[in-house]
DNA sequence: TTGAAGCTTGACTAATCGGTCAAATTTTGT
DNA sequence: ACAAAATTTGACCGATTAGTCAAGCTTCAA
């Protein structure tokens, strides 16, 4: 069963990814997630906490998923990464990346939420330098500095489906991923 | 001298770059501005229209000031594209680029938004293709499919200032622009 | 000089915002 | 069974939101 609590991440989640931070509204989130005021206040101390808490929250859980497959693969890492990279049903084009939809808004605007940005950005980063390193340890890969390759991969990705968002037509996510492939692919 | 209405445009846009949107408070862009609720009512039916005003005048006018070159020189346009891309002077990686944090805060939210950023973001990569295509003509680049290219460069380069909004790290944004330009020199 | 048009002033409204709180209810441990 | 703790309820608060409007001022044309 779902909880009081989940019920709130849940409902908080969906609404900051359909409207940003500043366009949430307690009263909305509170009716998605039929709960009422005083209730959330016991689980949170403000609107910031829960927002904070289901970013945090929901995005562990997703990255867990997304990248636990570098622990037990033991070769074809580039492939996997690419057929993932390829896979839009995952991916929500009218709505965008929700991290970067907080990055945008609030890294400028609020110390907190710059902090939990920077942490979840520097994860998938990282997440992503693991799989070049484990491609170069198997020799699918020549020795590069797969720190900035990870860094250009993750900025690609992320342009992508800005502009995919930008324009409502997701086949810009998919040109942009084959011609990111295509470079990745020139460091064999 | 500064118009009123030049006042409010340049007061909402920084405010726009700042807070977006919805954070946008119209009590500060009338104090920044120095401007009275009513006499900015005289000049837009609402705070949407003062927005949207704001964003396509001023991003046109940029827009003409940095992509103009193409018209005069008669070579150098990939050496002088990537100068431009180098140039961090003109760059605030705090608040990001005013367009993507649009595009990121508005585009499913509001369908005039959407279509004007459509507008803005088809613009600029249209700019750059128009390069890609004039270095092609000129014998600089080998050609190739500049649509998908311009379409790369364009998102690439979002993705970059995202990065060092996100990080915080200006030297982030150079990193991503020194391996694009690797990689489009590649198509030499 | 006069009148109309353009512009400015600032008080006002209704709705919504996030947040508080005391009382009622349910759950839990003993 | 009982008490304590955890949770839920919903009315209420002050602040802020975008937007309205009638009156006054300034500019300019005839």
């Amino acid at each position: 069963m779902e909880t009081t609590r989940e019920k709130l991440i849940n409902a908080t989640f969906d609404e900051l990814f359909s409207h940003g931070y500043q366009g949430a509204s307690l009263a909305d989130i509170l009716a998605k997630a039929g709960v009422h005021k005083g209730s959330m206040y016991h689980f949170f101390a403000n609107k910031k906490e829960m927002a904070l808490a289901a970013i945090e929250e929901t995005i562990l859980k997703k990255n867990l998923e997304k990248y636990s497959y570098v622990e037990t693969y033991t070769s074809g890492f580039l492939e996997e990464f690419y057929t993932r990279l390829r896979d839009t049903s995952v991916r929500d084009f009218k709505r965008g990346c929700p991290i970067a939809n907080v990055v945008q808004e609030m890294s400028n605007i609020d110390e907190d939420f710059n902090s939990l940005m920077k942490s979840i950005y520097g994860a998938f980063r990282a997440n992503v330098k693991a799989i070049f390193d484990k491609a170069v340890e198997v020799g699918e890969m020549k020795p590069c500095d797969t720190t900035k390759l990870a860094l250009f991969t993750t900025s690609t990705i992320e342009g992508a489906i800005l502009s995919a968002k930008a324009t409502g037509n997701a086949q810009d996510y998919g040109d942009v991923i084959e011609e990111l492939i295509e470079h990745i692919e020139g460091k064999r």
